[in-house]
DNA sequence: ATGAAAGCGCTAACAT
DNA sequence: ATGTTAGCGCTTTCAT
């Protein structure tokens, strides 16, 4: 059974085949009487347009590249999700590649999306190395990374202040009197994020004329198993730490957890901070205070981001901040008594 | 700046068209010298082959078309990620579009998809109506579902034995002694899976001598708040539940949390069972027994078995039934004392 | 082992 | 408002 192509409904309906692709493209250059004709012919015989010929013919896939650590990650699924919605707004598609921040994949994938002919790439990951800037500057397409940025800046970026937004944590719990606070950061070869919320880290407490002490700092990988091993540790010490900051909220209640394994309460031995304020913030007891980061939207914002360069629209800047706050909840210290 | 094609290769090269393409795509009918000039000006020119063009050439894209409800659910984020292993394993890419259980969406993403040309479908989500089918039978390339299936049974599909897990749950709850066994569903619209699993609690009472309490049965979202919700109704009842299943492991989180905020302890007052074996499972105390649901490989096995049928590979057997079984935490009871 | 040439199904000038 | 036609960049016979 052959294919019915635009030639086969030209045809049929007594017309060219530019009339046919007119119709089918909305051209409002179709007197409405032929145009009707066209679009019954096209029901009649099944029409599907094939857009890969269009792609070829046009030079636009209407297609989107989004590269991606890992999508059972509660935090890029959920920016996937913002990516997703927008593009889907904007009548784009997105091919969707793990990469498991494996940069031989990355640079891989990222040439397999340009033989694709996307119009435009989304990546996120943490480690952009120089082959990295090298491949994405010889694009010919637009590319947006979110929740990262290249060192220079040059990209068009979505992210967060990190540093700032570690800082803020740490400067909370620090208010509240504590000297001894536990820093669970991601894997110590991360580059950006890591590295910015851990001079947040540092900065709050060299600002409060504290010395960092680095066996306060532990390295995990961002899931439940390492938060739980890394608080295990940082409350076994002689000097143990009185509250405890983990860059994610799967790090975070591995922590709690720790703490109260060991019989020690949350909030009153051990105060916690998680970061993401994934929804698993209210999945634990006492409920997780989390640093907020804005997953869906810094998804969204990055492929709205992508569409205005894919439609060459003038941007006003390359780098997009998006705001930050910090969600209290029950596994932080209430910091002044409630008035009724 | 002009994209350097196959024709330019084949000018420098001094070469014709047909052997850059032999080149690559590893064609061997090519002579070592000629494959290493044409490689080194493939390099020199930077040269990167059109796959849109291939495509159409050739009419395959290398693409797969995945349809999921929500990428943001654990449980849709895992299955997807054994999706796409395997794609990737096979050299295709997949394209991921979220329904949101959406009819008209998936019908509409189904349709895009087949005009984007993709060499398969992966399908996910639990209602099948008619004009779904109808639209699968239509289309040229092969479908796949995965974690659900058609009532007919016709359509290729990977699952678990729904009715049997649900039924395990029940009966291991039963033998223990429980006859007010709550339940939590999924939504009440939800046919497939969500009617089995219903269908094998409804069982196992009737085969225990039981009559079906209808209020112990709660329909939820899958999410926590729900499971909160529902475990809530449960437990503040005349004649109060005893044991609560749920049908994912969020909402069983949340029927924890519900009856421990009422005082009740997990598990000597409320044993409580959930589904899917997420990593959620160990991040509540108690750690949740739950009905293991092997999801990646539901994805990995429904790729799989794409490739075959992209590949015009005899299949033995359309619906394939994974093995289920129940992981035993502290959140119910040990069934007898442990000996040492 | 290599080349020539005919499409693949569509869009986009350009002409009318 | 509609038709004609030349590509888009590649694969794939079919020759040689």
């Amino acid at each position: 059974m052959k294919n019915v192509t635009i030639y086969d409904v030209a045809r049929e309906a007594g017309v060219s085949m530019a009339t046919v692709s007119r119709v089918v493209n909305g051209n409002p250059n179709v007197k409405p009487v032929t145009r009707k004709k066209v679009l019954e012919t096209i029901k009649r015989l099944g029409y599907r347009p094939n857009a890969v010929a269009r792609g070829l013919a046009s030079k636009r896939t209407t297609t989107v590249g989004v590269i991606i650590p890992d999508i059972s990650s509660l935090f890029y699924a959920e920016l996937t999700r913002g990516v997703e919605d927008i593009a889907n707004m904007y009548n784009y598609n997105i091919i969707l590649c793990n990469s498991d921040q494996r940069p031989e994949k990355e640079i891989h994938l990222v040439n397999t999306l340009l033989e694709k002919q996307v119009d435009g790439l989304l990546f996120m990951g943490s480690q952009l190395t120089d082959e990295h800037i090298d491949l994405f500057s010889t694009s010919t397409v637009p590319v947006v990374l979110a929740s990262t940025k290249d060192e220079k800046e040059e990209m068009p970026s979505v992210v967060i202040d990190y540093k700032q937004a570690a800082y803020d944590a740490v400067k909370l719990l620090l208010d509240k009197g504590h000297t001894r606070i536990g820093f669970i950061s991601g894997p110590a070869k991360e580059k950006y994020s890591g590295q910015e919320r851990l001079a947040g880290y540092r900065n709050a407490l060299e600002e409060a004329g504290l010395a960092v002490d680095e066996t306060l700092i532990r390295y995990g990988d961002y899931r439940y198993d390492s938060g739980l091993k890394a608080a295990g540790e940082l409350i076994d010490m002689a000097d143990r730490a009185t509250a405890i900051i983990a860059m994610s909220d799967e790090m975070a209640i591995g922590a709690i957890h720790a703490c109260q394994d060991l019989g020690l309460n949350i909030p009153e031995d051990v105060e916690v901070i998680g970061f993401d304020n994934t929804r698993l913030t209210s999945m634990v007891r006492p409920r997780l205070t989390s640093v907020v980061q804005p997953m869906y939207d810094i998804g969204a914002v990055a492929m709205r981001l992508l569409t205005k360069f894919m439609n060459k629209e003038k941007i006003d800047n390359h780098l997009v901040v998006l705001p930050h706050r910090i969600e209290e909840r029950e596994s932080t210290k209430k910091q002044y008594t409630e008035i009724k």
